[in-house]
DNA sequence: ACCCTCCTGTCA
DNA sequence: TGACAGGAGGGT
């Protein structure tokens, strides 16, 4: 479920709670849970919590700096979700994955579907994703212009490709094209000018919108407080199959490409 | 481009 | 009961 702003969202409300903290304990609770090797990480303080595409990314130092610091990229894939649980708070643990006991609390990792990853690293460099984010200020018009350079896609398909721009999901996929009036069946090369740039412009509103609204709770999707976002009042196509289109009144068509949904409207995405 | 897999839950 | 779900990786 999580994409990019879902994501950023969790970082944001974690940083608080965790930084300067230090872990007293970290235990596995599901033995299926999708782990890498597990360093130890007792002792260990956190020193910083940010976003690195999708993933939550979690950097531990030794408490007394001698040993190597340490990197955790969190993927929440469809149901995970990271919760801190403050000393007396009463929360439902079923489907607890892995927790991190701290000084004041405790950071609970809950996922019903079991698909999140947790990977391990010894260098920043290597827990980096690949693709360009988004928010970043290496995200211009012309880098935009430069990805779509010679790919063969369909823009919905290339959109979700994490190695090109990181972020962006099924959900955000339908409404930025929606809102650059695109259609997702374009092939991402043939785009022009202009609509690379009203893709550029709703790309970037669109996530921060999102952001500013704690996200999108589509179904499943919980923050770090374990409250829900509020973007959804704002989705303009996505799971709307047969309503009318807020810009043209169209009705909204539900169509699969590469075994997902899309939702978008012929009557003004081009 | 298509297919399938991982896994659990919910809804028509 | 079957379709479908914010993701992603594999195969052909």
């Amino acid at each position: 479920m999580p994409e990019l702003p879902e994501v950023e969202t969790v970082a944001r409300q974690l940083r608080p709670c965790l930084v300067e903290r230090t872990v007293l304990r970290f235990r596995i609770h599901d033995p299926r849970l999708r782990n890498g090797k597990t360093p130890s990480v007792a002792g260990k303080s956190i020193v910083r919590v940010t976003r690195s595409g999708k993933r939550v990314l979690i950097e531990f130092a030794s408490a007394n700096r001698t040993a190597k610091p340490l990197w955790l990229a969190v993927h929440l894939r469809m149901t995970g979700r990271l919760t801190w649980a403050a000393e007396s708070a009463r929360i439902d643990r079923s489907h607890l994955r892995a927790s991190f006991r701290l000084d004041r609390g405790s950071l609970l990792f809950i996922d019903t579907r079991r698909f999140g990853t947790f990977d391990w690293y010894r260098s920043r460099e290597r827990a980096a994703p690949s693709g360009t984010d988004p928010l970043s200020d290496e995200f211009t018009r012309r880098k935009l212009a430069e990805l779509t350079g010679g790919a063969r896609q369909n823009v919905k398909a290339w959109l979700l490709r994490q190695d090109r721009l990181v972020g962006l999901g099924n959900i955000y996929v339908s409404e930025i094209l929606h809102a650059a009036r695109i259609s997702p069946f374009r092939i991402a090369a043939s785009l022009d000018r202009a609509e690379l740039a009203r893709l550029h412009g709703w790309i970037r509103r669109i996530l921060e919108r999102a952001i500013d609204n704690c996200g999108t709770t589509f179904s499943d999707f919980q923050d770090a407080r374990g409250l829900e976002g509020s973007y959804q009042q704002f989705l303009a196509v996505y799971s709307r199959e047969g309503q009318a289109c807020p810009r043209c009144a169209e009705p909204i068509l539900r169509e699969v490409q590469q075994q997902r949904s899309t939702f978008h409207c012929v009557g003004c995405q081009k």
